[in-house]
DNA sequence: TTATACATTATAATTATTCTAAACTATTGA
DNA sequence: TCAATAGTTTAGAATAATTATAATGTATAA
């Protein structure tokens, strides 16, 4: 889903009827210059400080899920106590700061293309990604 | 925490008290050929199939978080709804069966090493893993 | 426009995990 | 050996993220 666009015919040319809530959640997600990442509950925050009227917490979760599904909204695990969403759907990477609990785009560029010699037989590979966890240098961690 | 050996010792050397349920837990993670990946419920169902007493799904948490502090276990993130711990503390990846919701090790001779360019200025790389999700050929995945 | 299928909502339910406070146990040292 | 104490276990309550429910509302097709 591209930024600065009719979300209105993006919404409906993914089969997804564009309610007033949809819309706005893409305008929030897809009208910006860098990538986004959140948490549900980040999203519902910049929501009721962007917004007026209030969109209940079902519907980010169920508008969230629906755009994933169609592929516009990528989900990453780190933590195992979150869900993180990425508005870059591209293959790419991650970079996940220890210290502020932030995760950053980690261009496919940084990293040689990673080739798995042997694969688990009668399985394909959906995705090949790599996570940097980095810290502060003056701090201990595990 | 090596297998085949006297876990009281082993605790007691990590700095933790070896009760009962730490030992058996211990032999329950340890003693084994191959490396175990589970979530605190694969864990909990292991411990009432091979005990007679029962173990506190609390002391179960208690017992691998403070397994894992000293380095013992690994956490590993798949999904953001359940926690995955590996026995397997070596820098190593994975594979993710989405089929199975499976976790298998990948060796670090299976992947080249990986060259990070260009981190993030004034971090340190704590951890660089891979995780290659895979699927049944036949069936779809997004 | 109206029927219908799809969406939204508040709220309840669920699931994984952590907290609490009382009962218990391993360890220390007299 | 035996109490003191510091650390541990436990059941159950509390919390947090997420999903289900069922009633109300809305977009779309006929």
């Amino acid at each position: 889903m591209t930024k600065n666009c009719n979300f209105i015919d993006k919404l409906r040319e993914a089969g997804l009827r564009p309610t007033k809530q949809r819309v706005k959640i893409c305008e929030i997600l897809f009208n910006r210059e860098k990538t986004f990442h959140f948490t549900i509950n980040d999203l519902a925050k910049k929501i009721s400080e962007d917004l007026n009227e209030k969109i209940s917490l079902a519907t980010v979760y169920n508008t969230v899920h629906a755009i994933q599904k169609k592929g516009y909204l990528k989900e990453i695990a780190i933590n195992s106590d979150k869900s993180y969403f990425d508005t870059n759907t591209t293959a790419h990477h991650h970079f996940y700061d220890e210290d502020t609990h932030e995760l950053i785009d980690c261009d496919q560029s940084n990293i040689d293309s990673i080739n798995v010699k042997n694969n688990i037989t009668g399985k394909k590979i959906n995705s090949v990604e790599v996570l940097i966890k980095v810290a502060s240098d003056n701090q201990n961690h595990n």
